[in-house]
RNA sequence: GCUCUAGUGGCGGAAUCGGUAGACGCGUUGGACUUAAAAUCCAAUCGGGGUUCACCCUCGGUGCCAGUUCAAGUCUGGCCUGGAGCACCA
């Protein structure tokens, strides 16, 4: 018997318990169903959930809870991405210990999910900082050098002064650190690196086998891949023609305008720029040099768009015409991208047009359009055209003389084609203290030694120094520092950093399919049946550096034979943000909800319900306190129904013969089909949840008219009503799982209404048998008439023109034609 | 600047194929119940105009301007505005 009155809060409690003892969600390896992957971005162990979260793990819930219901064997995992800097902050700032830290907020926020009634096979959990997780990052991070695919160089870091500690690049916020708002400066370090550039065609061509993606997410990463088809020329110095000779290479996408180059720019941190430097300029340059190094990422973004640069005082010669140019050097050139010096062509290139006309270098158009051609005074002519002085190229399409240009540097040894991409390799080193160390030693007679596998984990101390300023905690460890190599078993020192936490989080979602295994990352096996996930769900701001990472791992990984797939995520939802009053909630603007209030005030259900009734999951979403109330007196509404009807409900209904059924009651039927239809199809299509529960309401109103207007139940009523309410409380399982389950078991079912088949339409009774036909005259509708839906076009027709309206409206003037479309309208055509 | 994405009532948003624009909800207004309130239930709710004041008629309306079509929120071309990402990438 259900209550009189609906008590959320009691009836989640209930079944939170009772599903969590009889292991309801626990997912198994061996099954008949076919598999389904759903999985949700898993959450870094802050302290408490926010909104966001509450978002993302309930659209997922209920896809797996959907799928699981439509017979599929479901793996919904969970796990905590806990590694990483706030962990490390707080033990700086409080003196706690970032495990213990860690571990009451993993154990907080557990409690909140199961609140929530989300489910996940919690026996598949994985936590990033603990011994068994990091033991096989490192593992991987070792098969990945093994590959060569990890490796260390000196490289120019982001430095925080104030917190003694570089930072990601994701860390620095407008050239300032997140955590102190300290100026960041560059520095030079020697890193641990992943050689990510080695797959960037490779992850750049797959986007195209991502159809489950959308267009945002994998231009987002075209770009950030960036590649760009072009040449590379090697320009002879003319002051070293007598020295041995000197040869500065550019890389260029305009190889059809190497006739104009009128001078040639490197980097300030170009590598051989001393040399290209003559005494007299020597003191110009250096001073040049000294204040670009000294510039911070903010002045190079506040003086943007205004060039300056030095000359150096050599020169080179173009090859192509024989003509020398002068040497520059300019921040306008980047010195990682490329070979950190490009030829410039002012007349065609509007950065070297404003440099030429500041400096005063000249100009050569190379470039026409024959139609109006310009002297290129005043602008640089960057459309296509056909070329001018320039030899035996002149008259040929710009486009054609890129690669005949390119051919002859080729032929004449001064040139290639060359593809470029501006992805950089993954800087992964860390000197942080909470993260899972490189598993690495120096010794002092080998050099660069990898921990042995048998070795692993290399265990994170734990007699460290927090109060530390200046360097990691990890280096205060008496313990950690020195041990033997692996090879001579002499002296040596361990690698001190950690490595990047996405390192962490570009394999958890692999280690789900066999997440106990203390043998092996993961079984073969297991990962090649369980993967790729079917359903990824997350935020946008992952989509470039956790995804990318992620496909790289995945592709990587297929290369060193531990998996047989190589993309990780066929579809991927990325759901928006979650506002209140406009506004993306943040704890500073002081506009965020606590989801434990919500849970205590109106229970998980309805918390649900109502993230996923306002809006598509990929748009931003406007929380409002209103509409929370909507969603609670929704479900008063939902449970007073089936409350009130309880005792007229048959378990084991008949409905017999639908087409014998009385009017009201065929309607009804008839109708309950239409919603399993629309309601399947809302949530496979695109999952728009917000459909589906506006579906409910208009459900649930239909019953209560139907109620209103049957006064006393026969048997008839008393089978098609068990009908539409058995059906009704199984459409709302998986998105308002508590009180499904206690009006399933209310009405005596046993087992659990989330084990239950997912209901099926007939595709018959999931047509209306009449409908509305509209009818317009010149597309303008002039009347609706009441037929049955099964008439045929010519029928449709004469009813149409039987209309007293149409009768009145076309009297005396010519019908030119006449539209039918069955189950719609009729659209007559009239002259004058 | 480049790329992506969106633009529909007071608000969130509906509208497979081009075929009744505004589903469903929030809010608002009115009513029922009640001593009263809460809760609940019922009704109205895009705008202008007309009228025999009704279950009526008519015109306009999906960011703007054109076009295709019997018919456009939906398709095509051009533009405007917001959001996001990248940004001196040669």
């Amino acid at each position: 018997m259900l209550e009189q009155q609906y008590f959320p809060q009691k009836i989640e409690k209930k079944w939170q318990e009772i599903w969590e003892q009889g292991k309801v969600n626990k997912t198994y390896d061996e099954s008949d169903k076919p598999k389904y992957y759903a999985l949700s971005m898993f959450p870094y162990p802050s302290g408490k959930l926010h909104m966001g979260h509450v978002r993302n793990y309930t659209i997922t819930d209920v896809i797996a809870r959907f799928k699981r219901m439509q017979g599929y064997n479901v793996l919904h995992p969970i796990g905590w991405d806990s590694f990483g800097l706030p962990a490390e902050n707080a033990a700086m700032k409080h003196g706690a210990d970032p495990a213990k830290w860690t571990d009451e907020n993993i154990a907080y926020m557990t409690k909140q999910l199961k609140m929530l009634g989300l489910s996940y096979d919690w026996d598949r959990e994985v936590t990033t900082c603990k011994p068994d997780y990091y033991k096989w990052t490192q593992w991987l991070f070792l098969q990945l050098y093994k590959k060569g695919l990890a490796y260390k160089k000196e490289a120019a870091v982001n430095w925080c002064e104030s917190c003694g500690t570089v930072l990601a690049n994701e860390q620095v916020i407008d050239g300032k650190c997140w955590r102190c708002d300290e100026v960041v400066e560059k520095k030079y370090l020697s890193q641990w690196f992943f050689k990510i550039t080695d797959y960037a065609e490779e992850l750049l061509k797959d986007l195209e086998k991502l159809e489950g993606w959308g267009d945002n997410v994998k231009t987002m990463q075209a770009n950030w891949i960036g590649k760009s088809e072009g040449a590379i020329f090697r320009f002879k110095v003319k002051e070293y023609e007598d020295k041995g000779g000197m040869e500065v290479p550019v890389y260029t996408t305009r190889p059809d305008t190497v006739h104009g180059i009128t001078y040639l720019v490197v980097a300030p941190e170009y590598k051989d720029i001393e040399k290209l430097t003559t005494p007299e300029n020597k003191d110009a340059v250096e001073a040049y040099r000294a204040n670009a190094r000294k510039m911070t990422e903010i002045e190079r973004l506040s003086n943007d768009r205004i060039k300056t640069g030095v000359p150096l005082g050599t020169h080179c010669i173009n090859p192509f015409t024989g003509e020398e140019f002068p040497l520059w050097t300019a921040d306008y050139a980047l010195a990682e991208y490329g070979t950190g010096a490009v030829m410039a062509v002012p007349t065609h290139d509007e950065r070297d047009f404003d440099f030429a006309k500041k400096y005063n270098l000249p100009l050569k158009v190379v470039i026409q359009d024959p139609e109006n051609p310009s002297d290129c005074k005043d602008a640089a002519y960057v459309e296509p055209g056909v070329l001018v002085n320039s030899n035996e190229f002149n008259g040929m399409k710009n486009e054609d003389a890129k690669k005949a240009i390119t051919q002859k540097a080729v032929d004449g040894g001064f040139g290639e084609f060359k593809t470029q991409y501006r992805l950089r390799d993954w800087l992964i080193s860390r000197q942080r203290y909470w993260g899972a160390p490189i598993p690495v030693v120096y010794c002092d007679k080998c050099g660069i030694v990898p921990e042995k596998e048998e070795n692993l984990p290399v265990m994170l101390p734990t007699d460290v120094d927090f109060s530390v300023v200046g360097k990691s905690p990890i280096t205060t460890s008496k313990t950690f520092k020195d041990t033997t190599c692996p090879i001579c078993g002499g002296h040596a020192i361990r690698e001190m950093d950690t490595m990047d936490t996405f390192v962490c989080s570009s394999w958890y979602y692999l280690r789900y399919s066999d997440a106990k295994n203390s043998e092996k990352c993961f079984d073969k096996e297991l990962v090649n049946k369980w993967l790729p996930v079917d359903q990824y769900v997350g935020g946008i701001e992952h989509a470039i550096l956790h995804l990318l990472y992620s496909r790289f791992f995945t592709k990587a990984l297929k290369d060193c034979g531990l998996l047989d797939f190589d993309e990780p995520f066929k579809n991927l939802l990325t759901q928006g943000m979650v506002l209140k009053d406009g506004s993306k909630m943040s704890k500073s603007k002081g506009n965020t909800v606590d989801p434990d209030e919500i849970f205590a005030n109106y229970g998980a259900d309805t918390a649900r319900l109502f993230i996923l009734s306002d809006s598509p999951p990929a748009r931003d979403f406007d929380w409002s306190d209103a509409g929370v109330e909507g969603s609670y007196k929704f479900l008063n509404r939902l449970y007073r129904l089936i409350a009130i009807n309880e005792k007229n409900i048959i378990k084991d209904y008949n409905l017999g013969d639908v087409s014998k059924l009385d009017k009201e009651n065929n309607t009804l039927v008839r109708k309950v089909h239409i919603y399993i239809k629309g309601i399947t199809q809302d949530i496979e299509n695109e999952f728009q949840f917000n459909t589906v529960i506006s579906k409910y309401r208009e459900l649930t109103n239909l019953l209560y008219d139907w109620c209103g207007a049957k006064k006393e139940l026969n048997d008839e009523d008393k089978n098609v009503l068990s009908f539409a309410i058995i059906t009704l409380i199984k459409l709302i399982a998986p998105t308002i799982v508590h009180m499904a389950e206690e009006m399933y078991n209310a009405l005596g079912f046993e087992g659990s209404v989330h084990n239950a088949q997912w209901p099926k339409y007939d595709e018959d009774l999931a047509k209306m048998s009449n409908m509305t036909l509209v009818i317009q005259i010149n597309g303008k509708i002039k009347d609706k008439i009441d037929v049955d839906a099964e008439l045929s076009k010519e029928e449709l027709e004469k009813i149409a023109l039987n209309s007293e309206k149409v009768k009145e409206l076309t009297a005396g003037k010519k019908i030119v034609k006449i539209i039918v479309v069955p189950r719609k309208l009729v659209n007559i055509v009239v002259a004058g």
